[in-house]
DNA sequence: TCTGGGGTCCTAGGACCC
DNA sequence: TCTGGGGTCCTAGGACCC
């Protein structure tokens, strides 16, 4: 709106941050009321009887024994083996085995959706981070005085209605409501008014600051720098010189100083579909097929989300982690498939041979809507007909015998 | 402990243009 | 023929988040 001077109609905001407690695993006792109370790991890429896959959610249960998000599953099984295991092997102990269910998104999909109906009955804006967690904007709704009992409110609703538990953080700005709501998980409301913020991220170690991983701890530590309240301190520009923009970012919030609005996500800048081999394989054939499959499903995904592509990318994962990216700009934004397999095509051929662990197909430069696009349909078809393999150089430009009406349609984009 | 899948943002370097 | 500086676009990789 008007030109407001910085800090002011910033100051005043009431900004509450609402993250399900171990979500994937709280939908599954949903639907099974079995699993209530009981150690449940919830696996991605897991299939019932396999050790294949990697832990998404573990509930407290299972924590306790040790098993925590992201760890393989053929770990969390020593540490915690099945139930139906433990019930016959008797070198097993009952009472310290679980359960384990694989991911099931399109199920978490529509719980989430009953939560999100609920926190946009309760706030002006609401800002959808992931499946599980959002940002509210409560200015409107409420005051200081009153926002601890709104925020229990909108927590006893998710709970009556859906049947998850929520932890909910409230704060003056975004970074500092989502450490609230993180600080007293399981089942947390944190509220930390305009004149707390200070003390109450001074005591926060680094890594639980949001945009600080394990590389930048580890950086941050060597330099004694272990809280928030000790980057609070640091000197500003020394950080901007270390870690560039982010250094600045973090300076500020552990400041307590974010005047980021909470606004709606808006539109994907990109879609990408990936996907792991049970075992590193070396076989060409197989990793081509894996990739046009992905390839074929990022495709659809964009045609149904009305979504056009400039820019179509491969990700090849080669032992022991090694991430190795390709990409292709087009003159402009597409939504075609066949186009995409033959990108992906092209760009996964330097890796004939390689031993890969993992691939994905990914399209970005993304338009949404109407986007003129019937000009570069004749380009694109006709480089398929012409059947050879030099499609498109890394500019856009066409190659060698491209057909003269595909240049003509072409040069419209340059 | 040998690592799942879907994203975002930032940076560095090269190509190219004026 | 060699030389400046600024701007933009693109690619590849890194770090991070849930």
């Amino acid at each position: 709106m008007g030109a407001r001077l910085p800090g002011i109609g910033t100051r005043e905001r009431i900004v509450a941050h609402a993250d399900m407690d171990c979500f994937y695993a709280s939908c599954e006792r949903l639907r099974e009321p079995a699993l209530e109370d009981e150690p449940l790991v919830v696996g991605m890429g897991y299939e019932p009887g396999t050790t294949n896959g990697a832990v998404a959610t573990a509930s407290y249960e299972a924590r306790a024994f040790g098993v925590e998000s992201a760890q393989a599953i053929s770990e969390a099984l020593e540490r915690l083996p099945r139930k139906r295991e433990a019930a016959i092997d008797p070198d097993l102990d009952i009472e310290r085995s679980g359960f384990y269910r694989p991911v099931d998104i399109p199920f978490y999909e529509s719980v989430s959706e009953d939560v999100r109906e609920i926190l946009h009955t309760n706030a002006a804006v609401v800002r959808e981070v992931s499946i599980d967690e959002a940002y509210l904007d409560l200015t409107e709704r409420t005051t200081w005085d009153e926002v601890e009992a709104f925020a229990r409110g909108i927590k006893e609703r998710i709970l009556e209605a859906v049947g998850v538990v929520a932890s909910v953080g409230v704060a003056p700005n975004m970074s500092t409501a989502k450490i609230a709501s993180d600080a007293e998980k399981p089942d947390g409301l944190v509220v930390v008014r305009p004149d707390e913020v200070r003390d109450f991220l001074a005591p926060v170690p680094v890594e639980d600051l949001h945009g600080v991983g394990p590389v930048t701890a580890r950086t941050l530590r060597e330099r004694g720098i272990e809280t928030a309240g000790d980057l609070a301190s640091a000197e500003r520009y020394t950080l901007i010189s270390e870690f560039g923009e982010r250094g600045a970012d973090l300076y500020d919030r552990a400041r307590g100083e974010d005047d980021r609005e909470v606004r709606p996500k808006g539109r994907p800048k990109s879609l990408s579909r990936e996907s792991a081999f049970t075992e590193v394989t070396a076989d060409y054939e197989e990793v081509q097929e894996r990739v046009l499959t992905l390839a074929e499903a990022v495709a659809e995904r964009a045609t149904r989300k009305d979504a056009l592509y400039r820019t179509i990318g491969i990700k090849l994962v080669t032992p022991p982690f090694d991430v190795n990216t390709r990409a292709r700009s087009l003159p402009g934004p597409v939504d075609d498939p066949a186009l995409v397999d033959r990108v992906v095509r092209d760009l996964l051929e330097e890796f004939e041979g390689e031993r890969v662990r993992k691939v994905g197909v990914r399209v970005s430069n993304l338009e949404f809507g109407s986007a003129p696009q019937s000009s570069l349909d004749g380009w694109a078809g006709a480089n398929g007909e012409t059947g050879d393999s030099t499609v498109l150089s890394p500019a856009g430009d066409t190659t060698e015998s491209a057909e003269p009406s595909g240049q003509a349609s072409l040069s419209e984009f340059e």
